[in-house]
DNA sequence: TTAATTGCAAAAGTTTTGCACTGGC
DNA sequence: GCCAGTGCAAAACTTTTGCAATTAA
């Protein structure tokens, strides 16, 4: 996915380009991992991009809305964020909380549709994370 | 799983029995849903169970660190904490956040094979949550 | 006894809200 | 000009820590 196309599609969602809101996205591009509010920020300043905490949370509300990012919870105690234009999973490190991101195909068409039928459940979605050791924790 | 078992599991592991201790397990026993540490704080204030907060989120990490409770992170703020004494996984209700347990069969094992090949990571666990809207918000 | 458990108060960290102001389109 | 986006301060929550007192085994 590249930025300008993001970009577009945000603005087709009524969103407006503001140098925050790029610098957000490009960054979310950059990282490909789940990250925090604070990492963002963090990110940002370093960039010399002075933005609010309140304006990434808001930032980060509007772009999940929107279906353009992501919220998920893995380990670390605050929300992590990614953006959602493909189906991803992780592989997450018990030992030193790395997170690896990782496509798949989806091997749980079947098992759905009997959970759909036997607990009357519509799924829409769904979150499959791995925990384990990373390759560095191994030794 | 019976309470008496629990307990006396957690003996075994070092642990005392305490009023709070038999209470708050017996709580995660009946519920049978990842609960918070607010949820367990109110169940115990109606039975006239007098639990300071900090007793109950040290409780909880004690269960956790010894393997009798688990740490599932849904679509509440707050971290959920259930008992781990077999396999879970959820069904949530995006509209009005409901959860309910199920227990199935692990479907994974080949996936999971070829991912510790291909990514050198040692998977130990999953975490596999659905999505979608329960039997109430269908209609 | 003695190590685990607890309460309390305070701190630390995360997320949300209200309000006034600014800036993209 | 309109309304989305923003900063700031303060509030609301969630979780952790230090310390002294209590209690199960």
């Amino acid at each position: 996915m590249k930025l300008s196309d993001l970009i577009e599609k945000v603005k087709l969602a009524g969103g407006r380009t503001t140098t925050t809101r790029t610098a957000l996205l490009e960054y979310l591009l950059a990282c490909d991992r789940p990250v925090s509010p604070a990492d963002i920020l963090r990110a940002l300043k370093e960039k010399k991009i002075l933005v609010n905490r309140t304006t990434v949370y808001r930032e980060l509300a509007f772009l999940t809305k929107n279906g353009f990012a992501r919220e998920v919870r893995l380990i670390a105690k605050p929300s992590l964020f990614e953006l959602s234009y493909e189906h991803r999973h992780h592989l997450i490190c018990v030992k030193c909380n790395d997170v690896k991101t990782i496509v798949m195909a989806n091997h749980l068409h079947e098992e759905e549709k009997r959970i759909m039928k036997k607990e009357k459940f519509k799924i829409t979605d769904h979150c499959l994370e791995f925990y384990g050791f990373c390759a560095k924790c191994q030794k």
